[in-house]
DNA sequence: GAGCACTGC
């Protein structure tokens, strides 16, 4: 590189300019940052390309906006909505949740009225039931569980109180029998037509589980007195003298329209303790209504650790605490296996650790009572004093594995918790590499939600004799699968969780120690068939510094749809509902959230819901996903945008087998075809799924999750079901011809996808280069696994994203390129701006465009023309009818705009991006 | 150049 020097003397390298030679030390770094703030300065005011409309163009939008038939359909909007009929819509601007459910229990009070007839022949069935073999057979497997001998004691304290908690471990028989003895309670005073209970699970696959488990004591087959109800599946019991298993969602979605839950007799809410923010709303709400409701019964159910603090929040509801069952499991610590293994840590004594406050006050003075009691060698002790013996170490992981299948005569199954995807591959690797696990005597299965094996049957079966199965899973082995032949967990200490950032808005992947609760539940793993053995590889001094549980998610998540949620309940202003929560947000959260929803036209200034924000309250997604699919409504190319809304929110289909990181990225670029989008990409996978002959062969070719994929296409299906229930469109077939006009349209869809999405836009101040950089100019980076991530050449300097998130650095995991018409089109803060003779467009005050006077001014009163259009869609929900038409004709006019991709011209001025 | 886990009549 050639060295030059300025006219003061200093020496310059290209385009880096070096600071003054008087500079020193931090004045050097004081320097630069200037430097760096006047560039980003520069940057924010470039445009980020020129909107060129040619005359004839600009004519023919002159036209339609001045025909008189085009301003009739304006004529009858306003604002206010005093025009709307009366609607569940209407009133949720007027109601608050009181009157609503005055209004509800003064029509529905007789529905759980008592029916003698009913009484009688449910009576008649149960004790049919009671006589029949397979029921008698499993009373017998019941009374051994704890919580059946405090039977008596449990109904007692539900009848003499309207709230109450009942706490227990894993085990005790909580989940299955309280229900149960409720029920069987009811129908044996001969009152059955009066009982129906509704019980929560966090989770579909628990609700699924413990609803057969229960139908399966009962000796009965689901439908009967027992079922359950999650979204898209649901296998009802009878109406009446029956329990009902169900998601927290599912409640929070039925209290929805009926916020007393007036059919219900029994109210229980399982597992509280995991404080999803769900549970915390519905604990929230249940306050508000239990006066109104004093036949209601609510049985709180929690793990032991911290359940007062449940009671406390019920004004000091009874609380009952049935003793666990479960086999012990032995446990160590770090220290301990240092012991066993004699494992040493490649010293790295070169770099000078700083001890932290944590290490001289809990580690240090836990060494030196170690190395008084003498229990551990002085090997050992050294071994501790390394600050980073606490750190992950697969080398200690794989000598401890390999001790433990040479020590132990036991063949149990070995379960290692680990952090991540990285992390559980590399254990992987390491093990085969080992050659201490020869695939004739050990079954090794990577577990992580992105993993193949996580579908495979093998890894619950119990391995043939003289074969170890060894699992390396995440969290995900600590409640949602249960693998029951596992004597022996590895437990690594720290777990991984996303916290929202309100300061920078932005989500944080990182890994942190995990809390009592947590260990604990790792631990359990051990127990389940036999007396088991955990290590945990952290040292006893850690662990009584370890928090009783993480953070609730109210205080981790963005909370635009929380909001959502509290709005379509009708409870008025946030901030208030929000100080009555079992644990209240981050009020700067709150705010981020405000904001958006306000920017998105779904709340009014002073908080009230829109015309808009009402339909995406309804809608159960994210209400940037729900507006994509207003728009993909509205604009006629539903089926690729309900493929796009379903895998955004709720999973990527696509696996990654370990070590096939690179086959994959290869099918996804196959699939893609030059198509640099991978929200497209998803659409054509799930187009190839549903128009494939053989799905299975398909997802398999292309590492796709068929389970997902079937999912992804029930929640289109339901997607259509609402917006059909919302008039939007005539019927719920997502592939119907009359809401697919412009399926094919992939500018249309990208310009819809950029609808929904924005503000999450991400911009490169010059083109060709990846627009990697906020409109304020931090950095980000594509994610590996977006197709755009090897992406040489880019033809737009701005893209789309859904999911941002910060790791190591800040990744944006999906992105589409987009062009600036659609920006300008659905983004917020229009402005039309002059400096220095020139004119622009500017966009949220910080996206420019260069754009003529004139343009700019009928692309204004074009965009405006479009805003009161849809404003008066939604709030007048109908079909949009292709014919030419009014309605048509401005769809038409824009629609050609948006994805009329070749009309803009990019600036040519030269660019400084280093 | 790297992806904790859930969920919605």
């Amino acid at each position: 590189m050639s060295s030059k020097r300025d006219r003061m003397g200093n020496r310059k390298e290209g385009n880096h300019e070096r600071p003054p030679s008087h500079l020193r030390g931090k004045q050097i770094g004081m320097y630069y940052a200037q430097r760096n703030r006047e560039r980003n300065e520069a940057n924010r005011k470039r445009p980020l390309g020129t909107i060129l409309l040619s005359e004839s163009r600009k004519n023919q939008i002159q036209a339609v906006l001045n025909s008189t038939s085009f301003k009739n359909i304006f004529a009858t909007t306003s604002s206010t909505y005093e025009h709307l009929e009366d609607s569940a819509f209407k009133r949720s601007f007027l109601r608050v949740i009181n009157e609503t459910i005055d209004e509800k229990l003064q029509h529905t009070c007789a529905r759980l009225a008592e029916d003698a007839t009913l009484n009688q022949s449910l009576y008649e069935d149960f004790l049919q039931k009671q006589s029949s073999p397979k029921y008698m057979n499993m009373i017998a497997k019941r009374t051994k569980l704890p919580a059946f001998n405090m039977k008596d004691e449990i109904l007692k304290v539900i009848d003499e109180n309207q709230v109450v908690v009942i706490s227990g471990e894993t085990g005790c028989g909580k989940t299955t029998q309280v229900a149960q003895f409720i029920l069987d309670d009811f129908l044996q005073k001969q009152k059955g037509s009066v009982c129906k209970v509704l019980c929560t699970q966090p989770r579909r696959i628990s609700a699924i589980a413990v609803a057969q488990r229960v139908a399966e004591e009962r000796g009965e087959e689901l439908g009967h007195s027992v079922g359950y109800h999650i979204r898209m599946e649901r296998r009802p019991p009878r109406d009446r003298g029956s329990i009902c298993f169900c998601t927290t969602g599912v409640v929070l979605k039925i209290m929805e329209s009926d916020a007393s839950l007036s059919w219900v007799s029994h109210l229980i809410l399982d597992e509280i303790h995991e404080r999803d923010v769900m549970s915390d709303f519905i604990l929230a709400l249940i306050k508000k209504i239990k006066a109104k409701r004093s036949d209601l019964k609510i049985i709180l159910m929690s793990a032991t650790l911290n359940s007062e603090k449940f009671s406390k929040y019920y004004d000091n509801a009874p609380h009952l605490n049935i003793p666990g069952f479960t086999y012990p499991v032995q446990e160590f610590y770090l220290e301990d296996v240092l012991q066993r293994t004699g494992f040493v840590f490649e010293s790295t004594h070169r770099i000078k650790h700083k001890k932290t406050k944590m290490y001289s006050d809990f580690i240090e003075p836990h060494v030196r009572q170690l190395e008084r009691t003498r229990q551990y060698s002085r090997q050992v002790c050294i071994q501790l004093r390394n600050p980073e013996c606490e750190d992950i170490n697969l080398e200690l992981i794989l000598q401890l594995v390999i001790d433990v299948c040479g020590k132990e005569r036991d063949e149990g199954a070995i379960l290692i918790f680990l952090t991540g995807f990285h992390e559980i591959s590399t254990l992987s690797r390491l093990m085969s590499e080992s050659g201490r696990f020869p695939p004739g005597k050990f079954l090794i299965f990577p577990l992580h939600s992105l993993m193949p094996t996580l579908e495979q049957k093998q890894i619950f079966d119990t391995p043939p004799r003289g074969m170890r199965k060894i699992i390396i899973a995440t969290n995900i082995a600590e409640t949602s699968i249960t693998i029951d032949d596992v004597v022996y967990v590895i437990d690594c200490g720290k777990i991984k969780v996303t916290n929202f950032d309100a300061r920078t808005n932005s989500d944080i992947l990182a890994p942190e120690w995990v809390s009592l609760a947590n260990a604990n539940q790792r631990r359990g793993r051990a127990g389940r068939v036999k007396p088991g053995m955990c290590f945990h590889l952290f040292t006893k001094a850690r662990n009584m510094v370890l928090e009783q549980y993480l953070l609730p998610e109210i205080l981790r998540k963005r909370l635009e749809d929380v909001i959502l949620t509290a709005k379509i309940l009708q409870l008025g202003p946030v901030e208030p509902f929000f100080a009555q929560l079992i644990d209240s947000p981050d009020p700067g959260a709150v705010t981020v959230a405000l904001e958006l929803l306000k920017r998105m036209n779904a709340l009014t200034d002073d908080e009230k819901l829109t015309p808009l924000g009402y339909h995406l309250a309804k809608l159960p997604m994210a209400p940037q996903i729900g507006k994509m699919i207003l728009f993909g409504a509205i604009f006629s190319c539903l089926d690729p945008i309900l493929s796009i809304a379903a895998a955004l929110d709720f999973k990527d289909p696509f696996q990654l087998p370990v070590d096939k990181e690179r086959e994959v990225y290869k099918m996804k670029l196959e699939l893609a075809r030059g198509v640099k989008s991978d929200h497209l990409l998803f659409h054509e996978a799930l187009r190839g799924f549903e128009e494939s002959g053989n799905a299975r062969q398909y997802c398999w070719n292309y590492f796709l999750s068929h389970q997902t994929m079937k999912q992804l296409q029930d929640l289109k299906k339901q997607y259509m079901e609402y917006l059909c229930e919302m008039n939007f469109v005539r019927d719920s077939d997502p592939k119907n011809p009359e809401c697919n006009l412009n399926w094919d349209n992939l500018s249309l869809v990208k310009a819809i996808i950029c609808a929904g999405l924005y503000p999450n836009i991400s911009i490169s101040p010059v083109l060709g280069k990846a627009p990697v950089r906020t409109p304020s100019m931090r950095r980000l980076k594509l994610h590996p696994k977006s197709i755009l991530a090897e992406c040489k050449y880019f033809d737009t300097n701005i893209l789309v994203y859904y999911k941002k998130m910060k790791s190591k650095v800040d990744f944006i995991y999906d992105a589409s390129l987009i062009h600036p018409l659609p920006v300008i089109f659905f983004g917020d803060r229009f402005n039309q701006i002059c400096e220095d003779g020139r004119s622009f467009i500017s966009i949220n005050q910080n996206l420019r465009f260069k754009c003529s006077e004139s343009t700019a001014s009928i692309i204004k009163e074009l965009r405006d023309r479009f805003n009161w259009f849809l404003e008066y869609k939604i709030s007048h929900p109908g079909p949009v009818v292709w014919g030419g038409d009014d309605e048509t004709q401005i769809l038409s006019l824009i629609m050609e705009l948006i994805t009329c991709e070749d009309m803009e011209e990019f600036d040519d001025d030269a660019f400084d991006d280093e």
